[in-house]
DNA sequence: CATACTTTTGACCATTCGGTTAAACTTGAT
DNA sequence: ATCAAGTTTAACCGAATGGTCAAAAGTATG
């Protein structure tokens, strides 16, 4: 493999990645994509035999590179505490930073909930969980989240910081009516998520 | 309009809003949809000109129901805390009978914002939440909520109840590694997702 | 330079898709 | 029964789409 080689591959892997964000998988268009490019269709199918493999590399690692972020979450050494306020903070900066991840993620998982099945192959929930758990038995006994009550936490955590992002476009529709603009609130959201959630299991 | 027209035309919204809510505006096909009504492709052209025109119509009816489900937030005459309560109980109930709802419409309303911009024509958000604010001033005030922070707080409910089924196939991906099922999830959230914004919001 | 191998291209193909057309059928009024 | 209007259908159309192919261009090796 040349050096040439490695660079098609990655335009073609980058020009993809952003026309599918934008348009989905079924509103892609393979021209669309090579023009992008700045290559020939055929090429595209030269490196990535049809549009559904060009897809699954694609949303195999856009998916683990949003799932990749909740990984501090399970190991960083902090209390409870420190740990929300630092997921929001950095979470929701790299949101900022791609703003179309959530919304794409979520509707192609539930366009085909196959896909998300090889992203969880080697994940397991259970255990993870439960570390998490024991490592904050007592702050969450102090609060009054029980262990079969961590689901219902750790949704609502993950809702407060992806749905502004999943719901972008209504959001700013009904912001863009007021004063306020989607980047201060998102700005603002960090520590608004922080707080409130905190507040919320707190006794 | 005779009997059967009625019969017809409603045949084709409902199985076009069937197929679009399955398969979004592109995935979907038009002769699926006139299978699905049991009919010829080219009435389906006769009753709605054009792709666009059916979906436009789907979306509205199917987006106009849902904003519409936020409305008692706005005029039912309950305290701060009985109205977050009645608000999570309604509004989960109906999104479990509405699944695929939010999901839809929050993909079509980023996939071209233009849509939303018809629904939102003759909501004067501004004047809404004004409205709330002053409603619940004293509540708000005992809890530490501004006026400048009601988007905040708006969001956040609209999130906790919305969330779970815009993220419903990867929720059910993960709940399925564990001995949770979604439909318990959802109705234990019922409760959860109240108490969890009521005491985000209690000093 | 010659050969073998990989990369890139333009032309092409089969199928699918949204949409049209003209004719057949139904219905309701006279 | 006749006629006019609306309704339904089968057949068809042009454009777009994912994908292929054979040849050309490029590159490394002897």
């Amino acid at each position: 493999m040349t050096d040439n080689d490695k660079q098609t591959e990655e335009k073609i892997f980058d020009a993809a990645t952003d026309v599918f964000l934008d348009k989905g998988m079924d509103g892609a268009r393979m021209q669309d994509i090579a023009n992008h490019a700045g290559i020939n269709k055929a090429l595209l199918h030269y490196y990535y035999r049809t549009k559904d493999q060009l897809f699954d590399a694609v949303f195999q690692m856009i998916a683990k590179k949003m799932l990749k972020k909740f990984a501090p979450v399970f190991d960083e050494n902090l209390t409870l505490e420190d740990k929300i306020r630092f997921f929001f903070r950095e979470h929701i900066t790299f949101l900022l930073e791609n703003p179309r991840l959530p919304a794409f993620v979520l509707n192609e998982i539930n366009r085909n909930p196959e896909r998300v099945k090889k992203l969880l192959k080697n994940v397991d929930v259970e255990s993870l969980w439960k570390k998490l758990y024991e490592q904050h038995k007592t702050e969450l006994d102090k609060y009054n989240v029980s262990e079969k009550m961590l689901p219902q936490l750790m949704t609502s955590i993950a809702a407060m910081s992806v749905f502004p992002f999943a719901a972008k476009g209504l959001i700013e529709a009904i912001l863009s009516k007021t004063s306020i603009n989607f980047n201060d609130y998102i700005e603002e959201r960090k520590q608004f998520a922080a707080d409130f959630v905190i507040n919320a299991i707190t006794k």
